[in-house]
DNA sequence: TGTACATCAGTGAACGCGCGTTCACTGATGTAC
DNA sequence: TGTACATCAGTGAACGCGCGTTCACTGATGTAC
């Protein structure tokens, strides 16, 4: 049953926003393609229709990320300076901690990039440097300084998610050592 | 073929050596019962002789790799203040980044840990804690700073080893910054 | 505008593959006498 | 100390399973006339 090009267009839309979803929460490889789809309201068979391969489908999935990440710093880039520290205390609050599934790629793949497709670890590479720019940016601070204190957040944040579930004190702590600095 | 019992012993802790070299360099679903077994140079049919499941041994594995890092700093800890320094610049040096099999639990299964196995959370967990402890003592600074150095220097590490690859110009620069703070 | 046909998005079964785990077997070790 | 037998570490084939990917098929869409 054909469909329409626009219908179609709006399928692979989908599937790469699910994609984009289930990545961040579950991971590269704890997503298959057959869930994926199913997610997105398909059987598994099309999913080529759309993408080459599933590495080729990481790839788009983690640029699409990264692009909303770097528009969210981008408008504290250019909002009053208190955003910037609203926008750093909820990077490191226990609410991003908890919903894995509405964070930052940057600690969702942390991990993972390395040992990915080329095409995955491009887009993270190039979606972190558009990232530093606009937070460095944002911070008004100079790029190293800038540099370092992201690195602080992303540090706290992994640290933090990593023993929350076996530890929540040490989690709490860690995030509240975070907010602090 | 029996075999004796010290053997036998010997035989496990080589299997835990592995997979703790293994487990750090490729992660811990990147690498399979059959490849560690034979990195020991043993079939993948004993390993159920020694391990209940791969769950065990991986966590067994991170509980033993945590033991040497909180050695490693604890060392620190009793040393002259200058070591401290040197520990640190180790920490987010390229020589650190660059060979993943000789480097921290806590950046190794940062992503991982908490989509894995409760005993490896656990072993995690504990092991963080006791490292935490260790490096606030080595660091001279109140605890709560101490966990933002170490959170900053995880970061850091992290971020440079996944961009290490596709950007090594932005890599060197997430470390120099990391090293000047 | 209407008709005839090629296209192609989606379906669902099937593929090969590697994984964690199980199992019957082997034969040297450990033990009971 | 020597003998007889149970134990059990290691072997290698086999298991079921889920994965990414392929493929023949369907039938509505897009297109050429």
């Amino acid at each position: 049953m054909r469909i329409t090009k626009q219908r179609a267009a709006e399928n692979r839309e989908r599937v790469l926003d699910e994609a984009a979803r289930l990545f961040r929460e579950k991971g590269f490889d704890g997503v298959g393609v057959a869930e994926l789809m199913a997610a997105a309201g398909m059987t598994h068979g099309g999913f080529y229709n759309h993408f080459g391969s599933k590495d080729e489908l990481e790839a788009a999935a983690c640029a699409r990320l990264f692009e909303k990440s770097v528009a969210r710093i981008a408008a504290v880039a250019d909002a009053p300076e208190a955003a910037f520290a609203a926008y750093r205390a909820r990077y490191v609050s226990a609410e991003a901690r908890d919903s894995s599934a509405a964070n930052c790629p940057m600690v969702a793949f942390a991990g993972d990039v390395s040992r990915h497709g080329e095409a995955v670890r491009e887009a993270y590479a190039s979606g972190l440097r558009d990232y530093l720019q606009a937070f460095a940016k944002a911070s008004g601070k100079p790029r190293a300084a800038a540099i370092r204190e992201f690195a602080a957040l992303v540090g706290a944040l992994t640290l933090a998610r990593s023993v929350a579930a076996s530890d929540a004190a040490l989690s709490d702590e860690i995030l509240a050592a975070a907010q602090e600095g």
